[in-house]
DNA sequence: CAGTGGTCTAGACCACTGG
DNA sequence: CAGTGGTCTAGACCACTGC
């Protein structure tokens, strides 16, 4: 193809616009961007498994006619958000949570005297699992309506074999027909990493709201603590692709042996 | 300058090198790795004020003999590490943390209602600065010897009329020297830049460690809470360049109207 | 208008991985 | 060895800022 001398709306449409940039700016993207946005709706729709290796660059250099310059550096974008995983000489790849490298890469409870880099061996047990029909509170975080089907999973984290993390989780229930208990039980490994297997979820995203707070009579009774005793209440919205709200969370931490560690720059 | 064919080693040495990859392996560096360091060196030793900016990247380009590519990348990763700020059409700044837009950049207390990009205008009082020796603890977290100058400041932070943060601070004697608490109070905006502008001491990166627990008596009266409520204890390490600990930090926070707000990718 | 950062091309070569 | 990501060059043009 003969480069175009300009650019200003672009070179690759294949759909009709989503955005026609309504207002008076014309809306200047970049070669790039729109690359990126291409690759980001062959994520979401599952071209590529996780895990599995994407084109090469002058694969898609080639299938987009542009040089290897712009889809570089989407890629480059797409991989600082942890949406892929690039390994020189070996290729491009979906990111998973399913990995020995990154798994728990959600949680930042850290042991007070272990490398923060430690292993992570927690031992899971599901308290609960059941269907009900959402709050009008859940409904809100997950994009959806009140009443409408959500999960709603309980269970408990121990370390070293002490009680550290009770969780109360809500899935909607249109993406996760399907899962039990049961599942959840006889799975090994990370939860999110079973997500993406089973249900296709994956989540790439997520914001947690954290606060002290005590335990009421139940929560302290499956933690093995006092009732006066402070725990971490650790709310998170996860996300997967165009901050599409798919899980809500709502943990209590005991940090008498672990922190959470968060890094500010 | 002649393009040297190779660069496995580099083309920019103008010091004794540092790490001259003392194992078998030549530790390949990049030429915009080295164009970082150099940059990165100037930043330390306070060639550009903060906020002031740097020579332009053609300018770079120029005085390293190479082309736009390295220097820009170079760039690229220091500014996404906050250090630097590129403005199109303007040039490319040194960070700081004396601007309206990123005031309190480091603090992660959000209030309950309020949107998250929200003003902070908190109202300070210091109670405490004095200069004392350092315990064994201070001297590890801020790599100094047990029994060194070390000065200690203690703050309470209010929000909306309500006192939230109650802060323990401990810095270096030496940098901070003629630190006094009417300095403080009588400074307005972010504590970091009034350490920008009068001590020359850059926060570029900070760890913090968070637990739940409850204050002390001491703490509760200075919070105007109940003995029994839970609190945030946010332990803070800052860093300025090169990773060199500046600042060690110990705050509890009220979570009744507030929230530490963290995202995970 | 000049100067700055931002994007793109075409082509070269290097470093790393695995068959 | 071929294929992949990673680095570099030389040069062009675009978008944004401010004089």
């Amino acid at each position: 193809m003969i480069p175009t001398p300009t650019f200003s709306a672009s070179r690759l449409d294949e759909s009709p616009p989503d955005e026609p940039a309504r207002n008076g700016a014309p809306a200047f993207s970049p070669l790039y961007q729109q690359i990126k946005a291409l690759i980001l709706r062959s994520l979401r729709a599952g071209e590529w498994q996780p895990g599995e290796a994407i084109p090469s660059e002058l694969e898609f250099a080639a299938r987009f006619r542009v040089s290897q310059g712009p889809v570089r550096k989407a890629i480059d974008e797409l991989a600082a958000e942890n949406l892929l995983l690039r390994r020189q000489g070996k290729g491009t790849f979906v990111a998973t949570h399913a990995e020995r490298q990154v798994q728990y890469r959600f949680l930042r409870l850290i042991p007070n005297d272990g490398d923060p880099n430690s292993e992570v061996p927690a031992q899971r047990k599901i308290i609960d699992c059941r269907r009900l029909r959402s709050s009008a509170e859940t409904a809100r975080a997950l994009e959806l309506r009140t009443g409408d089907a959500v999960l709603q999973v309980r269970r408990v984290l121990s370390f070293d074999g002490q009680a550290t993390i009770l969780e109360d989780l809500w899935l909607p229930g249109g993406p996760f027909k399907g899962l039990t208990a049961e599942r959840l039980s006889a799975d090994q490994g990370p939860m999110y990493a079973l997500f993406e297997a089973e249900f296709g979820v994956r989540m790439v995203r997520a914001e947690e709201k954290i606060r002290a707070v005590l335990p009421d009579a139940t929560q302290s009774a499956l933690l093995h603590v006092d009732p006066g005793t402070p725990l971490l209440s650790v709310e998170r919205i996860a996300f997967t692709y165009d901050n599409h709200a798919i899980e809500l969370r709502r943990g209590l931490y005991r940090t008498d042996h672990h922190y959470y560690r968060n890094v500010l720059s």
